[in-house]
DNA sequence: ATGTAGTTGCATAATTTGCTGCATATATCC
DNA sequence: GGATATATGCAGCAAATTATGCAACTACAT
């Protein structure tokens, strides 16, 4: 494997050589398909760099290289190939295929049946909202997390609750209040009862889960169902991680004159503290 | 689609040409690599023929219709075909569509590139470490906390590292310690300090990151590289997910016998304690 | 049989692609 | 700040790949 190799050189390779092959690294199938030229060209480099690199690499010349890309590149068009094919009853696909294979399906059955409307309501509602708080236990919480990370950036109104806070803010809360719970089976009880008594307090709520005969679902006026097969004891979030990013896009579009100049505003300031590399 | 080009002239094409052109239609993806003279070998005809019949299907000469092929495979491993074929028919995707199908092709991207040697290396360093440290900050941690939430299920020895604890942890670290790394474009700068920081204080590292070449993998032993187009500026997590599902099943499995029953206890105790409904 | 049209392979020409020496630029070390 | 080492691009050269002219061959018709 290619990129094995470079990722283990990249250290000590000139800037000019290393650029060439970090493209190579991250776009293999394109580069399979070029002359030392046109990839010299994409990077902005010459061709003798791009010749060198391959030579730096132990390969006794770029045609080699580019050789070894090719091999690869026809190893993964067969493999895709199978896939294709009739389900391949007779090999035994490794975890890592099943888990991906497994959440295709996930996902594609999000397709089929995730309610665009209640989508459409769920971040309406979260736009109009006095205040948002969002509660997901135990595995959920990593779903809750990243839906607050990412709202918290246009709207300082949304919270991520915490055991800690559930019953003080579910007391104060009014109507304009929305509460977003976050479960999946095998249900947390507390999110449930925390769902239950923001209702009954009068507060707005919301559930992200599984089906809309969920335990959340009973207490929640947008129900946000989302299907999704378990892989052993797991249940994976890869499709509910999906429709999470379409929810967050959906939100940003409600309030997108604000939201551009937010995001410029942030830029600023990641630069200004150096977040990001 | 070269191959309906071929279907419609094979009639009028003399018996060398034709034996090319069947060739080229049945294997096009190991044409696309080949040059005029090695098909000629293959096919049992002179270089010259190979040529002619580019040029009798319309093309200007051979390398064009070299690329026509190679643009042809590329299209097949970019996205599933399926994907392609829906995405023709339906009009103006929704966002959820779009978030959906992103997410669908990343997943199909990562069954093709995603390195089952690292999987299976990483899940043994993280059973075999003495101490095992995740950090995922900003919006990764959503995934750190995911990957350390079920290990801890597991292995008592996985910690989740907070942005408070980075430093005390990195510096008690042994090389028998194990810093796994997780972060995304735009990196952030914290997490590949922290992870460079420990590789030279000698723990041993690893990191979950979009590609081989990303900032973190110049300080990590193994590197478990996920591909992941971001939708609009959310770099979405859902390949990640599933492979991260696939991790935390690898490691079970290197601890079954054990696994096993420390199920039944978790069960015993949730129970008990009426964590779910 | 003999001629004609069309196809093929070989040899060679033309073009493209890959490789290398050298001068310039850049970084590093003292 | 100067000297050494290294990296890069350019230009020219070598090698490969592609294109074509020509002669030989085949098939078919007269």
């Amino acid at each position: 494997m290619i990129q094995r190799l470079i990722q283990e050189r990249l250290g000590d390779l000139p800037p000019g050589q290393a650029e060439v092959a970090r493209f190579i690294a991250q776009n293999p199938q394109e580069a399979a398909f070029l002359t030392a030229a046109q990839i010299g060209l994409r990077v902005g480099v010459s061709e003798s760099t791009v010749i060198r690199l391959a030579m730096a690499l132990g390969y006794p010349g770029f045609p080699e290289m580019k050789a070894a890309l090719a091999g690869q590149v026809k190893d993964q068009l067969s493999t895709l190939e199978r896939l294709h094919r009739y389900d391949e009853s007779s090999v035994e696909p490794s975890l890592l295929r099943r888990a991906l294979r497994e959440d295709m399906s996930n996902l594609s059955g999000a397709l089929l049946s995730v309610d665009e409307e209640a989508l459409e309501a769920l971040a309406s509602a979260i736009v109009q909202a006095k205040e948002t708080y969002i509660l997901g236990l135990r595995s959920a919480h990593s779903l809750a997390y990243y839906l607050w990370f990412y709202l918290s950036w246009f709207l300082p109104h949304v919270q991520l609750l915490e055991r800690e806070t559930i019953w003080e803010r579910i007391t104060q809360g009014t109507s304009e209040t929305l509460f977003v719970g976050v479960s999946f089976p095998r249900y947390t009880r507390l999110t449930v009862e925390a769902l239950e008594a923001a209702r009954a307090k009068g507060l707005s709520t919301a559930a992200i889960t599984d089906s809309s005969v969920s335990p959340l679902a009973a207490y929640a006026q947008i129900v946000l169902a989302i299907p999704s097969k378990p892989i052993s004891f797991i249940d994976s979030f890869s499709a509910p991680m999906s429709v999470l990013n379409a929810l967050i896009l959906c939100v940003v579009e409600k309030c997108k004159d604000h939201a551009e100049e937010r995001l410029e505003e942030l830029e600023h300031i990641w630069r200004e503290r150096k977040i990001y590399l």
